[in-house]
Formats: structure tokens, sequence, C-alpha cells
DNA sequence: ACAATGATTCGTCATGTGGCGAAATGACGA
DNA sequence: TCGTCATTTCGCCACATGACGAATCATTGT
């Protein structure tokens, strides 16, 4: 019970679903879920932080840069079929579909700009 | 996204999720749901608002009494899967089942005392 | 008509939540 | 070592939420 309600608590917010929404298919920093929320970073960083505690995201530490990745792969997680049911869901939403748009932007052609540097390892 | 986010928030309440769970396979009347969830009568009122908002149940009034249901069979109700997924994490929940258990006594001892009168339509 | 009763609405209070900026943390580069 | 930058943590504020009791509404029975 108390698992569950995390995790209906962790998608019972609007940026959260957008976040979640867009790591479909590919990992994100927070710098380029800032840029897609237009939230300031600790209000990312925060949400971020929920989303893991309700184990549907799980982040990988590169650097300076964080990035977050959806926990769907783990079948002993009971927050995978929440994961399909959100993505079931909110395919068609129109905030979701122009945030798609704005992430295909940020991802193209913010890669210098976001981030002040480039990674070279 | 709006309707995704007002089942998701009726989702994230302990109490409600025990409504839910206790108005499967039947429908129940307010003063049930007051004794089983041991709330105030404005307070249940509240939660089964909510969850009509959501879609996720249903009322039918009938005399003084106000039933309410799962709204399940709806299948153009994006509810649906809601409530499935909630039956699927939650069955094997401990306070679910002490709330079943509870409920059986509810329905088969309390007709008489629960509401000072009988329904005799 | 009136009283009784189940349910809802309203007002209020304590607590939880989402937002931000400032400060702290951690990692890289000079 | 020291500064810079990405991220997180902390403290604070505004607002949402869950709880209750009192008042109200709706229906039944006298």
């Amino acid at each position: 019970m108390r698992d569950f309600l995390t995790v209906a608590k962790a998608l019972a917010d609007e940026n959260r679903l957008r976040a979640l929404l867009a790591l479909r298919g590919r990992e994100l920093c927070v710098c380029q879920m800032i840029e897609l929320l237009q939230l300031a970073p600790s209000t990312v960083s925060k949400h971020m932080s929920i989303l893991g505690q309700a184990r549907l995201v799980e982040s990988r530490k590169n650097g300076r840069w964080v990035y977050y990745r959806l926990a769907e792969q783990d079948s002993t997680n009971a927050a995978a079929a929440a994961l399909a049911w959100v993505r079931e869901s909110l395919a068609a939403d129109p905030q979701v579909q122009e945030d798609a748009a704005r992430l295909g932007k940020i991802l193209r052609l913010k890669r210098e700009t976001l981030c002040k540097r480039q990674t070279r390892s």
C-alpha cells in the first residue's frame, strides 16, 4: 500500500508526467529536462527524486551530469505497469506531443549551448 | 492530461484506494463505507465525490441512501485501466485484506444497526 | 406539516506539496 | 589548490488537500 501510494502520488503531478513521457526510449540529463519543463533546477531535481523514490526512473552519473531513464526493464518492479498506463493514456495528449517536438529541438540543436561544456570522456 | 491527472490524484490517497477496493464486485452505500473507513460522513462523501469526478465510480440513489459502484464496465472510460492496475497491485495488501474481512462482517451483521431503518422497497 | 435520518455542502484548521533562490555538494579543468 | 559548473539540499512561501463539525438538502414515515 505504501509503495503503491508513493507511485500514485508521483504520477499526480503534470510536470512529473511530462518528465516521464520525455524519457520514453532515451535517457536525459537534468539540464535537458530543465530546458524542456522550464522550471528551476532545484524544482526539477526534486521532481526526479520523487520519481526515483517511486522506482519509476533510475539515474546514472557521468562526470558532472546525471542522466535519468525509465525503470521499466526491471520485471520485479511494480511500477512498470504504471509506466505502461501513463504512456497508453497520454500518448495523444497535446502537451505531451508539443513536448516531444520541443525535445527533438533540444536534443538536436542545444548540444553546445545547454550545458556550457561537452563531455569528452 | 487534465483527465489523467484527475484520476491520478484520486488514486493518491489511501482511504480512497480502500474505498475503491471495497467496491470490487458489489455496491455499497455511504453509511457502510463510513463504518469501513472509520471516517466522518462528510469526509467519506468528499472522497466519493472525488472518485466520481475521476469517473472511477458511479452512484445510484435509492430513497435516502446513495449507493456507489465501480465504473469499469464502461469501455469508453479511460479510468477502467486504472481500476485494473489498482486491483492487481493491491490485491495482496494486508490493509486491503483486513478491510475485506471487516466488510464481510459489516455486510452480514450490521444490516439493522448500521442504518437505523431498513429499506423496504 | 413535521420530525427523523442519510448524505452533501460549507467553513475551518492542520498538514502536505510545488515552486523558487541561496547555499552546499561533487567533479572536472586550469 | 582553486575556480567553475551541474546537481542537490535547505529554507521559505503560497496554495492544495484531508480531516472534522455545523448547517443544509432530500427523502421517508408519522
